[in-house]
DNA sequence: GCAAGCCTGACC
DNA sequence: GGTCAGGCTTGC
């Protein structure tokens, strides 16, 4: 699935590969994953050059420059659950779920998207409707400062697992890389957001910056679907201590993980190692009565 | 029947 | 405003 780690090697992946060249041709072969019409989409994007590419949490954008000089636009790609942005030889077999078709200049080679579950979103947006797509996005997890994180978690009634996946408070994170932050920081997912004491705040950030890095360093997570524009998979899956290991013993205190499910999505987490929170209150309640 | 990310809409 | 449930989609 991919998420801040993936996402980021798709941009440099694309960064070291298709900066400065042209879309020649446009072709939409399933135009439910565009947001818009097929023939607006391909009238924009066709015959602009790709000059630079971004990423804010999840989300990354293409920027692109029509040859008449008018105001760059951008390509907004969410990849949702099993997208896979390549970049192919133009004869290179067509593999089935290949929904979009950008011809690169000299017509050697395309870019192509690919998604299986169809849960992302292709669209075609000027600068300023792209401003308000990041604007309404949080703070990038990589980038998210202390007083932005310490501020965000303030309020917050939900489950800290559920918080850590809202994309309007912090960007870049999913399932597989909230599960792990979690149990490098020994929070217990059902943690209520906004009572993590300031320290357990702290260690939570200080983890999923470090998680983050170490898996962009390693390329992302390939669990199902996920492969680099070179058609690569990442190489972080034998570094997951919890996510989808229910019933393996810790790498950490041997305890069997376990699956509970928090906000409708599946959590991973040790139980001697993220132990509860409620413990610590009610110890707190009887030293009161004990005096 | 389940899993996923993200959007929408219902509810307080 | 926050919070939660439902729906999209298809391979396992």
């Amino acid at each position: 699935m991919p998420e801040l780690p993936e996402v980021e090697t798709v941009r440099r992946g694309l960064a070291g590969r298709v900066l400065g060249r042209r879309v020649t041709a446009v072709e939409v072969r399933h135009p439910q994953i565009l947001v818009g019409s097929p023939e607006t989409f391909a009238r924009a994007v066709g015959g602009c050059s790709i000059v630079g590419v971004k990423r804010k949490g999840k989300a990354l954008a293409i920027e692109l420059t029509a040859p008449n000089s008018e105001p760059p636009h951008y390509l907004l790609l969410r990849l949702g659950m099993t997208g896979q942005f390549v970049v192919a030889p133009r004869q290179a077999p067509l593999l089935p779920h290949t929904h979009l078709r950008l011809v690169l200049e000299e017509g050697a080679e395309e870019l192509r998207y690919r998604d299986t579950r169809r849960f992302g979103r292709v669209r075609c947006l000027e600068r300023a409707e792209l401003d308000e797509v990041f604007r309404r996005l949080g703070p990038d997890a990589e980038e998210i400062s202390e007083e932005e994180f310490l501020g965000a978690l303030r309020g917050r009634h939900g489950a800290i697992k559920t918080w850590l996946m809202n994309q309007q408070l912090i960007s870049g994170l999913g399932n597989i890389y909230a599960d792990e932050a979690l149990f490098v920081a020994r929070i217990h997912p059902l943690a209520r957001a906004g009572r993590l004491s300031p320290p357990a705040a702290r260690r939570l950030l200080g983890a999923v910056k470090k998680i983050l890095a170490r898996a962009v360093a390693l390329q992302g997570t390939s669990f199902r679907d996920y492969i680099d524009i070179e058609g690569r998979p990442g190489n972080f899956l034998p570094r997951l201590r919890v996510y989808q290991r229910t019933g393996q013993p810790c790498r950490r205190c041997r305890q069997a993980i376990q699956r509970i499910v928090v906000g409708g999505r599946s959590s991973h987490y040790c139980p001697r190692c993220q132990p509860r929170p409620r413990l610590v209150a009610k110890m707190r309640g009887r030293r009161i009565v004990t005096g």
